[in-house]
DNA sequence: GGTTGTTCCTGAACACTGTTCATGATGTTA
DNA sequence: TAACATCATGAACAGTGTTCAGGAACAACC
């Protein structure tokens, strides 16, 4: 046990994630980190060697705590609904990223820096892997709908951020999210986001076909 | 006309494109973009309000000065061949954030904070629009494709800046992007977007085809 | 010619940022 | 008691975006 007054690495990072959801990935500063602790500034870098490895810690503390999806729930009869659980698995790390402010934002950034994030694609691919031999597809398939996920949530958090703020197009900010169209496509992120990974999986299912 | 030594906006704006090509989005600093014309930082804020609109300005002159694609090249016979057209499209944008160092990062945080880059999803969805009238699946389909563009070139980028410093793990940066596995699937980062949008396109003409 | 007004820039300052480094106070082990 | 690892201090470095009063340079008007 540490004496009290001591921290730990996993203190560090866990306090780096409530402030990140409380204010956000701007406030999220080493010196503010510091003064929550009340600890010089310094002392962070015995924990963590820079702000960037920190922030991919704290990027896969998103991505670990993302709602875990029962696979058994998606196999039939001995038929394996994969397009279900693929769907299922994006939509709980779509989940994640929304459980936290900035969350898109932070995983976008540490993903794109090569670090962490591995356990995102692990777990898109997990039902594409069961029906797709050839690995470089199902690759390619789970970084598209990675992509996919943490654009339209990064995007869909910066519009709540700027609602907040009140400096949204007020033509944007009148149609509540609510707003439907003439025809059953997406009502809301939410929708939207299925219905494009319901693409993308379409037309993997398509390619499968022909290929076999 | 000016007098010489004085700039005008667009002067500023192609001198941080420059700058941004050269040396990447993270030694683009207004002190530093004030010192490559000879001026005090504090004049670049006559010209623009703040380094975020700059950085938005930057990025719309990144897309429009994408590829013009010929959109009669599609069109055969009296029928449109709108799933090249969209591709098409999606390439040029492609190559436009390819064109600069750092252009995908650049242009997805401008987007993402809700300025410019209203030209890229314009574009995408000229082929779209032709084929599907219900204007909400068109606009969703457009951006899953933007993303899906914009997350791979960043992760490409990314990739390529971290090769150039040599920090990369050399299991990674060992088998070369012309490398092919069993099938006809990507062989570089180009065929797996092309792959990517091949699935979403896919998975839209299922969807016209079913609800018709 | 003198005045007013616009355009573009200076120079200094404010309030931050991430990061480094020598130093020091604890607690544990030998 | 001496050595060691752990975890922190406090000061400093070298930047960052941004603001603001003021000042040249030029054009237009009376």
């Amino acid at each position: 046990m540490s004496k009290p007054g001591t921290y730990t690495r996993d203190d560090v990072v866990e306090t780096a994630l409530r402030i990140l959801d409380e204010f956000g990935l701007a406030d999220l500063s080493m010196r503010r980190l510091a003064g929550v602790l009340d600890v010089q500034p310094s002392a962070l870098y015995w924990h963590v060697p820079n702000k960037q490895t920190l922030l991919a810690l704290v990027s896969d503390q998103i991505i670990d705590r993302a709602r875990v999806v029962d696979h058994e729930a998606f196999n039939h009869d001995g038929a394996l609904d994969w397009k279900g659980l693929t769907l299922a698995e994006s939509l709980a790390l779509r989940d994640a990223l929304l459980a936290f402010r900035d969350g898109a934002e932070v995983v976008s950034s540490t993903l794109a820096l090569g670090l962490g994030a591995d356990g995102a694609l692990t777990r898109i691919r997990a039902g594409i892997d069961a029906v797709c031999s050839d690995g470089e597809i199902a690759r390619v398939t789970a970084e598209s709908i990675l992509f996919l996920v943490l654009g339209q949530v990064w995007h869909e958090q910066q519009r709540m951020q700027a609602d907040s703020l009140g400096v949204v197009a007020p033509a944007v900010a009148a149609q509540p999210a609510e707003f439907n169209g003439t025809s059953d496509s997406g009502r809301g992120p939410a929708d939207s986001l299925e219905f494009g990974i319901g693409l993308i999986l379409d037309g993997l299912e398509k390619k499968l076909a022909t290929t076999h």
